[in-house]
DNA sequence: TCAGGCTTCTAGATCGTTCTAGTGAACTGA
DNA sequence: TCAGTTCACTAGAACGATCTAGAAGCCTGA
C-alpha cells in the first residue's frame, strides 16, 4: 500500500493555505512573524497534506545541522549506557545525535566518514583507536571529543576518567578492610590497561606493599585463566581490570573452592550492568558513564558554539561497594 | 586549531582545476563522460583543497539517499549483534545505515522521526513497540520492516523467528535426553512471551506431559525469583524465557544446592553473548541474529528497489547444546 | 567536403528549504 | 495631518550539489 506519490513540499502547503512559501517556512519552524489566525491556517493545511519538512534542504540552506556524531563499539555493552546518556544530554541542549557503530568489519575511519556525511557539527568518539595524527586530521574539519581516552594530542578534546584515582580508591578500599596481599589482574593490551597497571604498582609501593600483577585481559575468559593461575600464592583480594574479567576471576575462584568474599575479595572496574546483576553484586569502580557522556556532549557543544580551544576534562571515578569485597579471613 | 574557514565546494574545485562545476560533479561521482587527463586534474585539485562532497546538497538533488534507518534498543545487548550484521549486509548492497537508539527517555516514535529526517528510504525496526496502526502510518511513507516481531499488520513487512518451532525444539531436546518433568519460566509481558508460552503448553500436551508454567520475566532477577519458587516440586529441566532469565535460574538452583546439569537441566533462549560466556556455556535456542538481520536488510532493499508488496518472513531457529543440559538424574 | 556520430565539456535549471530585503497596511503620538 | 513604528506578509536569491540539453571539437567514411 505504499503510496509512491511525491511527498508534499513547502510550495504545496503554501498553495493549499493561500500564502507564500516564506510564510509557511516561518510557521513551520515556529519563528515569530505570523498572525495567529494564519498560523493555524497553515498548520491545518500542513497536517492535511501530511507535510514533513525535508531536512536535507533545510540543513543545506541553514548551514547549522544541530547534529552531533557519536561513534561507539557494538562489542561493548558499556557503550550503550553512554549512548543513552548522550541522547538525553544532547536533547536537552537542542541537538540531535547521529550514531555510528564500529564493528569488526567496519573500521572507525569509515564510521567517522559516515558521521561527517550526515552533517555532524562535532564528533564524539568513544575510546577511539585511531592515532593522534589521524584524529587531528579530523579535528581540523570539525571539533572532535575523545571519550574514555585522553592521550589524543592537543588538537582533540578529551573527556576521561582518572584511572590513577580509580585504582588508588580500589587499593584504599581493600587496605582499609584489612587486606595486604592484593593482586591486580591487568587488561593486557586493552585501552586504559597501562595506566591502571602502573597506578596499581605505584600505589602499592607507596604503601609498602608488594604490587603483584598477573597478565589478564578484558573478557571473562581472561579473568578465568588468570584466576586459575593464582593457585598456590592465593591472595586475599583481587583487583580485576574490568567487570567482565572480574566475573571470570570469581568463577575461577569458586571452582577452586574459594568463597567470595569470605576467602577472597574481588573488585571490578566500570560498574557495568554485569556488576549490577543481582546475583553478582560486584563491588566496582564506577566511571559514571552518564556523567562522562554529558561532559562530552557539553564539551562538543561548547566547541561548536563558542571559540574555545581543545581541552582535556578528567573526572574522578568513585567506588561502589557491593557484596564481593569484605574483610580478609582471620588467618589471612 | 580548528580552521573555521568555509569548507570548499564543487565551485572551488572547478575554479582550481579550470573546468566547470558539472564536470567536477561527473568526476567526483565517478560517472562516465570525462577524459582521463582532466579526471586526474580534477581529482588532484579536489585532494589539494580537501574537498568533501556535501551529502545534504547531493541528496537533495538526487532523491535517492541509499540510506536505511535502523532502530534498536540500547537496553538489549542482543540488538548490538543485529546492528553488526545489518551493517555488513547493507554495506554489501551499497547502502549506508542510519542508527537510531531507543532509550527509556526517548520513545520509539521520536527515533523513527529522526531516522526519516536523515532521509532513510526504508526503516528496519527491531522489536517495535508501536501499534500496528502507528506502524502502518509510517509504512505509508516508506517501507517498514519489523524485526523479531510479526504481528504488525499487512502494511508492514516483518522478519521474525518461529517461536513455536523454537520451543518445540527445546522440548524435543529435553525429552530426548529423558526429561519428563519440565517447567517453563515465562517472559511475563515481554515481546514474544505469549507465543512461547502457548507453544510450550501445546507441545507438552501433545506429548502427554504436564505443561507447568511459572511466571517470570526477561531479566536475571525474574529468573532468580521464579527459580526460588520451584522449591518442593523441583523439575528435572527448565526452559527459561531467555538467556538472562536462565542465568538467574541457574544461580537460584545453585543456591538451593542443585547442580546444573547433573540435577537440573536449564535451557535458555536467544543464544546471546551471555549464553556463550565460557563459564556459563548455556544451552540455548538460537534465533541466529546475523541471518535475521540480513533478511531484514534484504527485504527493505527489495521493497525500495522493486515494487514488491509487504510480506512476512519467518525463519526457523536452531538449538545450540552446550553444558547446561544433560540427561536427568537416574532417580529422576 | 560534409553529414553523422562520437567524446568531452558547459550553461543553466532544479531540488526544497531559509534568508534578506523589502512592501503595504494599520497603528501611534504630537 | 503626517512622519515614524510595528506588524504581517512576500519576492527572489541563496545553499551546493545533480541533471538536462546542447555546443564544440574531432574523427570517420562516402
Amino acid at each position: 500500500m505504499t503510496e509512491q506519490q511525491r511527498r508534499p513540499t513547502l510550495m504545496d502547503v503554501a498553495e493549499a493555505a493561500g500564502v507564500s512559501r516564506a510564510l509557511v517556512s516561518i510557521v513551520m519552524r515556529g519563528a515569530p512573524g505570523a498572525a495567529e489566525a494564519t498560523r493555524q491556517k497553515v498548520l491545518d493545511a500542513a497536517r492535511e497534506l501530511g507535510y514533513r519538512p525535508d531536512s536535507r534542504a533545510r540543513l543545506l540552506r541553514s548551514t547549522r545541522t544541530k547534529l552531533l556524531g557519536l561513534s561507539f563499539s557494538t562489542a561493548h555493552a558499556f557503550h550503550a549506557e553512554i549512548v543513552d546518556a548522550a541522547y538525553a544530554e544532547a536533547g536537552a541542549k537542542g541537538y540531535e545525535l547521529a550514531l555510528g557503530g564500529v564493528t569488526s568489519g567496519r573500521p572507525e575511519a569509515r564510521t567517522i566518514e559516515a558521521l561527517l556525511d550526515f552533517g555532524s557539527e562535532a564528533l564524539i568518539l568513544i575510546s577511539p583507536t585511531l592515532s593522534s595524527d589521524e584524529l587531528a586530521r579530523y579535528a581540523s574539519q570539525v571539533p572532535v571529543v575523545s571519550l574514555l581516552r585522553n592521550d589524543v594530542g592537543d588538537a582533540t578534546d578529551s573527556v576521561s576518567s582518572d584511572d590513577y584515582a580509580g585504582i588508588r580508591m580500589a587499593v584504599e578500599h581493600l587496605v582499609s578492610l584489612g587486606h595486604r596481599r592484593i593482586v591486580h589482574i591487568d587488561g593486557g593490551s586493552a585501552v586504559s590497561a597501562e595506566p591502571r597497571r602502573s597506578a596499581f604498582r605505584a600505589e602499592m609501593e607507596r604503601r609498602g606493599l608488594e604490587p603483584a600483577i598477573i597478565a589478564g585481559g578484558a573478557m571473562e575468559e581472561d579473568g578465568m585463566t588468570a584466576g586459575n593461575s593464582l593457585g598456590p600464592v592465593m591472595p586475599t583480594a583481587v583487583i580485576a581490570f574490568n567487570d567482565r574479567s572480574a566475573l571470570g576471576v570469581i568463577e575461577s575462584l569458586r571452582a577452586q573452592g574459594q568463597r567470595v568474599p569470605a576467602d577472597v575479595s574481588v573488585l571490578g572496574y566500570d560498574d557495568s550492568q554485569f556488576a549490577r546483576l543481582s546475583y553478582v553484586q560486584l563491588s566496582s569502580i564506577s566511571q559514571d558513564a552518564p556523567q562522562l557522556a554529558a561532559a562530552a556532549v557539553d564539551r562538543a557543544v561548547a566547541r561548536i558554539e563558542g571559540t574555545q580551544s581543545a581541552g582535556h576534562v578528567v573526572r574522578t571515578p568513585h567506588l561502589v561497594a557491593r557484596r564481593t569485597t569484605a574483610a580478609p579471613p582471620a588467618g589471612g
